[in-house]
DNA sequence: TGCAATTCTTTACGCGCGTAAAAAAACTAT
DNA sequence: ATAGTTTTTTTACGCGCGTAAAGAATTGCA
């Protein structure tokens, strides 16, 4: 870091003592030269700080070494512990990750996959906002850029599929539920925007049948991704009227199981496995903020460090020339018990 | 979205009818051309999907549309709702946002910014990690690229600052609390990360002394940024030992209070206002979760649509060429009033 | 030591667009 | 219609790097 500044690659490989075009080589992958020459350019780049110029390296590369990395709403902590694994894998892979959040609006998604067709990147991670997401618009791009998918399926879209295995998740609590105490009936949304609710849902019915319990949903009305107040809401709603048929609650996922719990608080009804109180709780997910709920908050674990390492995988591994068939990876979820149910 | 296929500005411009010169000045502010080029420009566009390639563009521009904006932390939803409200007028103003979190890591902020650089952005929003940032790599970097910080100040650094009146907040909580309870006592991290937590401190005293109470602060260890969970043990420890010399805890941010509520749930102590409870405790920030606790959390709210407004509008006003001195804008916080105090 | 295989240098061109300068064309106002 | 102003066209060059091809240098190995 200490002599003239180093304007370009040509200079740069003058002071170096390398020819341009070996230099450009060594940048694109520095095991593709000779020990002693990647040498001589690792002690230049000590002594002068250059880096090559990102725009006139991707103008002419069909394959540009960046990765766009799009979640459907990264205020929702999940989105973003496992935007940030996600990132941290890419970077170890040698690849440049970029974060986009659709912020729950499907225009906002759709916006991010036409900057990211210009961005030219070698591909993406991307879980879908679901429901509304804007499937033609996902279909052409993952058409021109290798998409993995997570999280929230799209079928047959994208070059792997990589989430939860939902119907596990259910049946693994439901029967932990039923173990415990009565059978439990399943809250959720009635428009979910995310596909899981309705695996998670057939899963809870599957499982009460083949257990030998009559199932009870209880649906409630809400719209986006306002979860916990939908939650909070529904839930007031659905205690007042007692349409919960048994004194535990299934959610589908934890957001709305957390605006459950504010529901029973601010009825007074008491939340916990402890037989002095009134009903059990539990949710899916694993949620980061599960763990700090009042009571803390009985769930499943999403595996998320498996799937985001899946999801990596299955991307770079196309990338760099494997042409495997489309693949859905699916991984189980583990109890989280803790106090409320 | 028609005909064949256009490579480049070239073949845009000629199925235009317009020179390739003009239309490289329409892309580079379409009010720059007369209305009648613009709108043979435009209908070609409908036709055509053509879009100037970034790279390219970008490589011989002195100063380009993208802005970048760097959390310390998008897991805290605090720094994802106030990322999401930045980028938005990012793109309103027509830039182009790119979202980084440090992760709590400071060798991963200097690597952000070491990225940043090579993209050569027109601005940067920041919020740096506080205590822990390299401030030295920051300086460097606001020498080079003009920067606006906000939510944590690093003194005399940036273009402008723009955050919460942290006195203000404490004044205003504390004088509440006091009229309607015991005087407070604060509730805080030894080491917090982030400089704000030592004006609330000081604001604190300030108020106390003011009001001509007896402050009391307890101070918990613990590092980094899984603030709920330090918030937990540490007031687990404060409540066996009983160091809460008040039935009122003021906490010096939300996302401690939450650990605290869980403590106390854990530990069987009731929280509320109600004077059937055992202690009252408030927050500070009015975090997206903080509605979800149970009860919810009394806190005191920073104004994010006016930080972000202020802090977007200082960038744009000095990168469009005004030469201001440098400012320090501090918006009020304004008192949420919820169960928990 | 010699020969083939590997790696590097030299030379040269192209990518897609920014941008400068001079000339031509299109407007505006009188 | 005319002069003056604004906008567009024409022409041309450069940005920083990718990359291809041919020859020179370095290596590995027997």
């Amino acid at each position: 870091m200490s002599e003239t500044k180093i304007k370009n690659m040509e200079e740069f490989a003058a002071v170096s003592g390398i020819s341009r075009p070996t230099v450009s080589k060594y940048f694109h992958d520095p095991a593709s030269v000779r020990v002693s020459t990647r040498s001589r350019i690792e002690a230049a780049l000590e002594r002068y700080d250059y880096r090559p110029n990102i725009y006139a390296m991707n103008q002419n590369r069909k394959l540009t070494k960046s990765v766009g990395i799009v979640v459907p709403f990264m205020a929702d902590p999940f989105f973003a512990e496992i935007a940030r694994n996600l990132e941290q894998r890419c970077i170890d892979a040698g690849y440049r990750p970029t974060l986009f959040s659709a912020h729950g609006q499907p225009s906002f998604e759709t916006d991010i996959l036409d900057n990211l067709l210009s961005l030219k990147p070698a591909g993406v991670l991307m879980a879908p906002l679901g429901r509304n997401s804007n499937k033609s618009a996902i279909e052409k791009f993952c058409a021109e850029v290798p998409t993995v998918l997570f999280d929230s399926e799209i079928p047959d879209l994208g070059l792997a599929f990589v989430g939860s295995d939902n119907p596990q998740f259910s049946m693994h609590i439901v029967d932990y539920l039923c173990r415990t105490g009565q059978p439990p009936c399943f809250f959720e949304m009635k428009n979910p925007s995310n596909p899981n609710a309705n695996k998670r849902r057939q899963g809870y019915l599957d499982a009460m049948e083949q257990l030998g319990h009559t199932p009870q949903i209880v649906s409630i009305a809400g719209n986006g991704w306002d979860i916990e107040e939908i939650g909070r809401q529904g839930g007031h709603a659905a205690l007042v009227t007692q349409q919960f048929g048994s004194n535990t609650v299934l959610c589908s996922n934890d957001r709305l199981a957390i605006g459950l719990l504010t529901a029973c608080y601010e009825t007074g009804i008491s939340v916990g496995r402890d037989p002095k109180c009134a009903i059990r709780v539990a949710g899916q997910d694993d949620h980061p903020f599960s763990r700090f709920t009042c009571p803390p908050l009985t769930t499943i674990a999403q595996d998320y460090d498996a799937i985001s390492r899946r999801a990596v995988e299955s991307l770079f591994a196309a990338v760099e020339g494997d042409e495997n068939p489309r693949k859905t990876t699916l991984f189980d979820g583990k109890l989280i018990m803790r106090d409320s149910a």
